[in-house]
DNA sequence: ATGTCAAGAACGAACGTTCGTTCTCATCAC
DNA sequence: GTGATGAGAACGAACGTTCGTTCTTGACAT
């Protein structure tokens, strides 16, 4: 990034204020909270700058959040939040670094359920019914379309993504080792689909916020199952719809 | 409005042709077209720009494109182009309409072919393998992301979504009648399904782009083939993986 | 052929706004 | 004092958009 070059100084007034309303943008976007409880500004700053920032950045994405809104958000001023940041860019990038930490946390359900079908419905569940205080809920499909163009926040994403994705490779071959799975299922293709039912889910969850995936997962999980089990055993159904 | 001051316009000569490509700015994004072909000039204004439009939000995201880049690539000026479009915003608009066209298209696949999943994997190898001039393929997840915080976008986005929803739905259930899926199987909860499924690829795609999902299409239909297939019957298996 | 001229397409500098960022300066703890 | 902290005005760049002007075209008169 090319250094800016130092700025003089011009004492000037300048025109007062504008104060003309202008009726505003066309910018159809909510408010920022009035401003921080009292209480809250005793907490640590870094974390107050990454709650806004989640807030902002859901409410009306990364572009369309602008760093004023930020500050409001976090009842700071730009001088107090750049001394904690160096750039908005970094504060994206903080925010997918404690997704690996969330992340690690739903992987537990991977393992910790009777079988891996369940496992997967019970990450499902516990994504949607909001039980998980859970960045990536809201913000994953924003993250995505951000990384794909943004190569620094890219390299990081990616990093979270193959610990996710290698995790539940490891879960799904164990499955298929203990014939929970058919063994003639390609893992590769398996992942690739694992992974488009993940993504395609959260991205719903934004399209449609009133649509009740967590009592959903249920079904949703019995279609997985069905499409895992080995092909002479009759699926379970213990769920059916 | 304040009405502005007229504007002085001096004769200055000026560089007759500007043809000078300005080595772009910092924008870390790739170069737009060096100079509008010769005959592009004569295209149908409407289209240019739309065809520029395209390129540049695929490139850049919606938020990352100035309406400079757009004209740019378009190789026409702002003037111009203000000429054929009232905003940014409605640039957009146009593209999601004609998105409907493609996907109309895109849904012929899936009453032209031998069974629901047949016309399913057969709608994923047209859009995968690059065989369709299709703008969703690009910039689908850039849309969605767009839509889920501008109201006027959704509108348009949601008409043209629900269309293909509601003619997978209209398969999904003949093919139920025809005994080709399981009638057990919750008609919703398969929807949303197929609609993960199907957002899912699209943003692995923009995710991993070397990724060959044109050539996963026979795993993966296979895998879609299983978990609707009747209970008791043996998956067909012609594609195993 | 040539000149005239209106219509409108295209141009591109400039506008007012808003952006991400940095500045100066006040405050506090020690 | 001194160093850390924060406030908030200000900065310059860039944004989407506007608009006075210029260029292109082609019908018509000569």
């Amino acid at each position: 990034m090319p250094a800016p070059a130092p700025r003089a100084r011009a004492a000037l007034p300048k025109t007062a204020g504008s104060r003309a309303a202008k009726a505003s943008g066309a910018k159809a976007a909510g408010t920022p909270a009035p401003v921080a409880a009292p209480q809250e500004a005793r907490r640590d700053p870094r974390r107050r700058v990454l709650d806004a920032a989640i807030a902002c950045f859901t409410r009306s994405g990364f572009h369309g959040t602008s760093m004023h809104e930020v500050c409001t958000e976090a009842g700071m001023s730009p001088g107090a939040l750049y001394r904690y940041f160096p750039s908005k860019e970094a504060i994206i990038i903080a925010i997918v670094e404690e997704e690996r930490a969330a992340r690690a946390s739903l992987l537990e359900r991977l393992d910790g359920a009777t079988g891996f079908v369940e496992g997967l419905a019970a990450m499902g569940h516990a994504l949607f019914s909001g039980e998980m205080p859970m960045v990536c809920v809201e913000l994953g499909p924003e993250i995505s379309a951000e990384a794909s163009r943004n190569p620094v926040l890219k390299a990081k994403f990616d990093e979270v993504e193959a610990e996710m994705t290698d995790a539940i490779r490891r879960a799904f071959v164990a499955a298929q080792a203990r014939g929970e799975i058919d063994p003639a299922l390609d893992t590769d293709a398996a992942l690739v689909m694992i992974n488009a039912i993940g993504d395609g889910l959260l991205l719903r969850r934004r399209l449609e916020p009133e649509l009740p995936l967590a009592q959903m997962m249920p079904a949703l999980g019995h279609l997985i199952g069905r499409m895992f089990a080995p092909a002479h055993r009759s699926v379970p159904s213990d769920k059916a719809p």
